[in-house]
DNA sequence: GTGAACATGTAAACAGTTACATGATTCT
DNA sequence: AGAATCATGTAACTGTTTACATGTTCAC
């Protein structure tokens, strides 16, 4: 159950409502996590009623908005579950599954897929690089916090050129093989 | 839904038992998707009820083993569902969401799960370059389906090698800063 | 004032994990 | 005969996704 804990850390950055932490998502955190906002929101509650979080007061009363915050049982929970030990996420890629189905039954109908990846991949490489240009540029963090975004950034960066590197060598190479089976199929 | 489509794929290389599936998911398939034998089982049982899979007949009465195989219907579903479109897999990594709160409530107990972290990562490499030594040697595969698994187990790898150099530069410099903060503390 | 973006929610369906239980086969 | 491994299953729970519904705020 690490949705809870991501939200914690968020909250800790920055007091926000669900909706902020849904799109904060879709940015610097999304990269190896995401969640919908119905998700969010179900957990927003359930931290609620179990006092890890609360609401600021100063909101407006007509508006449905909540910014919540973390609250001491909060950090508590939090620290608690740094201590423990997680295996490796394991990779579950559908793209990977077709392939190896497509391999197997024929037909040779999956580079299109492939090559909206590495169009997919580029732009989300473009989107990490302008985030590590405008955060961290040329100068070297010194402060831990800065350094540890900086290096999950960087992570991320390296994940999707390996991405675009490996479709570089799988696009051209299944090509020859179509070509060596003839233009008719 | 790609575990059914994991098990026809699976299932079309060779009619297998739901146990033999399990096994093989922590071998070569294992390392882009996995499954634990009850969610196999239970899918094995609904792609039964919906045709697109069978038994073996030639099997013995008084065994419980039930071998399957792929059948027409399946195929169909299979070729189907190659066609579609997906979104590149999402990261959802445990260990950068416990680095980023760490980050954020300081306390530096990270650095023993990143070292454990590298430790099986160096493993599941040693196993991946096991299995490429065994099957693909020094000789490009002339074959589309060898080659296409080829490829699919150096993405394996190639990650696997991204993750042991990422933690090769962050244990170091984490070090680092612990030492700048003084030994007590 | 109306449309876009902000903001929150319920309900149902689907997928994945964990705990527990049991029978069959093979090896010693 | 007993242990290890092969093999399958039920039940309960937890987590994730999708569809649907609705109210609020801000800019034009």
């Amino acid at each position: 159950m690490s949705l809870a804990h991501v939200l914690l850390t968020s909250l800790l950055e920055k007091p926000s409502t669900g909706f902020e932490l849904a799109r904060r998502f879709d940015r610097s955190m999304g990269f190896f996590w995401n969640a919908t906002h119905q998700q969010i929101y179900r957990e927003l509650n359930g931290m609620l009623k179990k006092g890890w979080i609360s609401t600021l007061e100063e909101q407006a009363a007509n508006s449905r908005k909540k910014t919540y915050q973390v609250e001491q049982l909060g950090r508590i929970q939090l620290a608690t579950w740094i201590e423990q030990q997680s295996e490796p996420a394991q990779l579950r890629d559908d793209l990977m599954v077709r392939l190896r189905a497509e391999a197997q039954l024929g037909g040779n109908n999956i580079l299109p897929e492939l090559e909206r990846h590495l169009v997919l991949h580029k732009e989300k490489l473009g989107l990490y690089q302008a985030i590590h240009d405008k955060d961290f540029k040329n100068n070297e963090p010194t402060n831990r916090v800065l350094f540890i975004h900086k290096m999950i950034l960087e992570l991320g960066i390296i994940k999707e050129n390996e991405w675009i590197k490996w479709l570089e060598q799988m696009i051209p190479q299944l090509k020859k093989f179509e070509e060596a089976n003839g233009t008719g199929e």
